[in-house]
RNA sequence: GGCCCCAUCGUCUAGAGGCCUAGGACACGGCCCUCUCAAGGCUGAAACACGGGUUCGAAUCCCGUUGGGGCCA
């Protein structure tokens, strides 16, 4: 058996969880699941100026809400960057006494206007090595510096890309410690990974060209690489970085917005990693079928449609009562008056299931359920309420008023003979009806409608309707 | 700008040299079903970026071009 598995997902509180974000912290955790590893989290706070407590409770929100629960991490304390300085010092101070990197006293001054004459030569600008071997007492200002071989090349054994060769020529000595005393972010990144004994890093496509230089940095501390993974980016629709102009990217602007967790998780998956033609998985699916031999290279591009198709997948498959309780929020914040209760709900949401994609889109429907229509579409009485509409309406409403149970297949049976009866389709008093029920002529079976309305209120939005036609309205 | 990565329908993807007349899914069109709207079924249109190689044979391998993305400042 070979080492456990172990990975992690870094975010840094600056932002909510987006969905690059989210999908890598998917795929670090259905990896660990897949192999019963440990999935990590760890807070990169070393951007004091930018991270903020508020962020970092975001992400966590978001995480729980996709029910990525992570083995190690907050609240344990030493999982958050800046409680870990001690640590970043000590490998830095054992890099230094091992020769394996050194003090640099150049100022940033001194390196910029080193940098504006090499691009005044249309030249790249380098580290050009100052002090290298200069010893640079530790009394003075300084930086610390990895020490980078001057010949040769670095290669990244990448699980989704291959070998990624990078020559030392193209590498500077990096800066480990700023002057200031703070570890940078690589630094930190790998300091990190090699003390929680991180075994597979799992990471998006941007931090490709970060890597050789961490990389030199594993073989300065001694320590054995870990496996890398660099996974496809998503891209916004015009190809270019998810943004905020792009409308919503946050993880939980997904939840408002009336997106299952299953969902979101589903459609991240399928982003990038694929498993022959199926297009909707579980959770245990994918942790039972999930592998980075798999995942694909190229980015791939964010469609809300499809996306709304993966939530509507979910929407019909997981039970209505789970449906309903999820729709109750979302009810509220559209205004409507609580539902009478759950099981009730549930026989709503059993009739809308096929007709929304989002709880937002199926509280819009759900309204006439809650309360009677404030108005009737005129396009809909204009066709409907013509002649002999007044006196169907009053038809309808007699013989309803002598109907006892108000059973779907009874209704429809009811409805027919009387069609029938009148020289009438169906069509006809089934749409007078859906009118004056929910004021439009598009709803869920208008027999399964009036059937959990109920008989009383349903007479009532008949009574409206034909006082409406009668009106001349 | 330098370096790195990437490239199959509009989008997500299958494809790991002959199974490809390039498959599935979203979106789009048509038909069916039907009390409306959906859902569902059937069906249509829609792609291997381009150019060179390698090979009996290339979407699949190699090189270049173009395009996109990333990192470094």
């Amino acid at each position: 058996m070979s080492e456990p598995v172990r990975v992690r997902f870094p975010p840094s509180p600056t932002g909510h969880l987006h969905v690059g974000g989210a999908r890598t912290a998917l795929f670090n955790w259905l990896f660990a699941r897949h192999h019963r590893g440990v999935y990590v989290l760890r807070i990169e706070d070393t951007d004091g100026s930018r991270s903020t407590e508020e962020y970092t409770r975001s992400l966590i929100e978001a995480l729980r809400w996709l029910g990525l629960e992570w083995d190690e991490g907050p609240p344990t304390p030493g999982y958050r960057q800046t409680e870990r300085f001690e640590i970043y010092r000590a490998h830095a101070e054992r890099l230094l006494a091992e020769g394996r990197a050194f003090r640099c006293r150049c100022t940033p001054e001194t390196l910029e206007g080193l940098r504006k004459t090499a691009e005044a030569r249309k030249e790249t600008f380098r580290y050009p090595g100052t002090c290298r071997d200069a010893h640079v007492p530790a009394s003075e200002p300084h930086a610390l510096r990895l020490k980078i071989p001057r010949e040769g090349e670095t290669v990244v054994a990448d699980v989704v890309r291959g070998r990624v060769v990078f020559s030392h020529a193209e590498l500077d000595d990096w800066i480990l410690v700023r002057t200031d005393g703070t570890p940078t972010y690589n630094f930190c990144v790998v300091v990190d990974d090699v003390t929680m004994k991180i075994t597979h890093v799992i990471r998006g496509n941007d931090h490709l060209s970060n890597t050789p230089k961490q990389v030199l940095c594993y073989q300065a501390l001694g320590y054995p690489l870990p496996v890398f993974a660099h996974i496809p980016m998503i891209l916004a629709a015009d190809k270019t970085r998810l943004s905020k102009r792009h409308g919503a990217t946050s993880v939980l602007a997904f939840r408002e917005m009336g997106i299952l967790p299953e969902a979101m998780l589903n459609y991240l998956a399928r982003l990038g990693w694929s498993h022959g033609d199926q297009e909707i998985f579980s959770r245990e699916e994918l942790i039972r079928h999930f592998d980075l031999e798999h995942v694909g290279a190229a980015d791939a591009v964010f469609d809300l449609e499809k996306f709304k198709w993966v939530n509507h997948q979910w929407i019909k498959t997981l039970p209505a009562a789970r449906v309903a309780a999820d729709l109750v929020p979302f009810l509220a914040r559209a205004g409507l008056p609580a539902p009478r209760d759950l099981d009730w709900l549930a026989c709503v949401v059993e009739t809308l299931k096929e007709r929304a994609r989002t709880f937002v889109e199926m509280a819009e429907q759900a309204a006439f359920y809650l309360r009677p229509p404030a108005a009737y579409d005129p396009a809909a009485t204009a066709k409907f309420w013509k002649e002999g509409a007044p006196e169907r309406y009053a038809i309808l409403i007699k013989r309803l008023e002598a109907q006892e149970a108000m059973d779907p297949p009874g209704l429809e049976a009811l409805y027919r003979f009387l069609a029938a009866d009148l020289g009438l389709k169906l069509v006809d008093l089934a749409q007078l009806t859906r009118i004056a029920i929910t004021g439009k002529t598009a709803s869920p079976p208008i027999f399964d409608v009036v059937s959990i309305l109920g008989k009383a209120e349903t007479l009532a939005r008949l009574k409206a309707a034909a006082a409406a036609v009668g009106a001349g309205r």
